[in-house]
DNA sequence: CTGTCTGCAAACTTTTTGCATATAG
DNA sequence: CTATATGCAAAAAGTTTGCAGACAG
């Protein structure tokens, strides 16, 4: 067979989504968003991923790859709206899955797993989850800074 | 008039708190506490302190204060039920309101705003706040970890 | 070619830890 | 008295930054 070209026609795409917003698409922006699509081929619920985690798995394929680069690129992943973060206790964690979900982080693993909204509170428990706390932290402009007084 | 006891009635109440959850009644956990008190007396429903303003505001009674106690304090205080936290970017948020309530983070001054359920949703946007995220972060025990597999 | 992006290393911020001393009960 | 809590200082963990060179467009 013919050797495989070095972009793939999802990369295509991926390049057309980041040009869209006046980023460069660069090897590395590659490989670090394929590392989501793998991880969401594995189990796309469950698809979060620690900037060291994309790092290590990164380097697979591009060993010079460096931490900063990771963290650069995730950032400006996330402002182009093709990651999401959610932050919590311990490392931010990164998640290819932009649609409107929410998270369940386990007390004990840490695992965070996408909780469609229709799930919340309907059929959680019969899941077997045991929610202790639920946390609503909604993010936007308060009315003095939506005003435009600007910061304190 | 005669000179104010080192222990206000206040103070006895927290002392006794501690006490039922096995902890000592010392000198930095009332100040610390008494902290949060005083940030509530100012705004209510803005007192969210981090550590480093915990330390500052405490630092003027006790001079001695060190980073460390406040780190400890702050986290056994949580772990007693007497604070909150809220995890995000940036340093924790500590909160001495423990009933039920959500947070609103302003995307420009980044200070959170207590939210009482009813009002979600309900009278946010009639207040002024534009919400542009709205995150459910649910924690407790996944089915895997309530079954007793314990962590992956 | 030109400006963006990368790698490196160092800095920074927030939080945790080890150990000797102080203190609450 | 004795275990718990403190202060100090150093380290850890996570993330950001400055700068010289590499590379996409």
């Amino acid at each position: 067979m013919p050797p495989r070209p070095a972009s793939t026609p999802a990369d295509l795409g991926f390049a057309q989504l980041l040009r869209a917003r006046g980023l460069r698409a660069t090897a590395q922006r590659r490989v670090i968003y394929s590392v989501f699509a793998r991880a969401a081929s594995a189990d796309a619920s469950n698809a979060h991923l620690e900037a060291e985690e994309v790092f290590q798995q990164a380097r697979v394929q591009l060993p010079d790859l460096s931490r900063a680069t990771v963290y650069n690129s995730l950032g400006e992943l996330v402002e182009a709206g093709l990651l999401g973060v959610v932050e919590g206790p311990g490392p931010q964690q990164f998640d290819a899955n932009v649609t409107n979900h929410h998270h369940f982080r386990c007390a004990l693993c840490g695992k965070l797993r996408d909780i469609d909204l229709e799930q919340v509170d309907v059929t959680l428990r019969e899941q077997g989850f045991e929610v202790e706390r639920a946390h609503v932290l909604l993010e936007g402009l308060c009315p003095q800074c939506a005003a435009g007084a600007g910061a304190a």
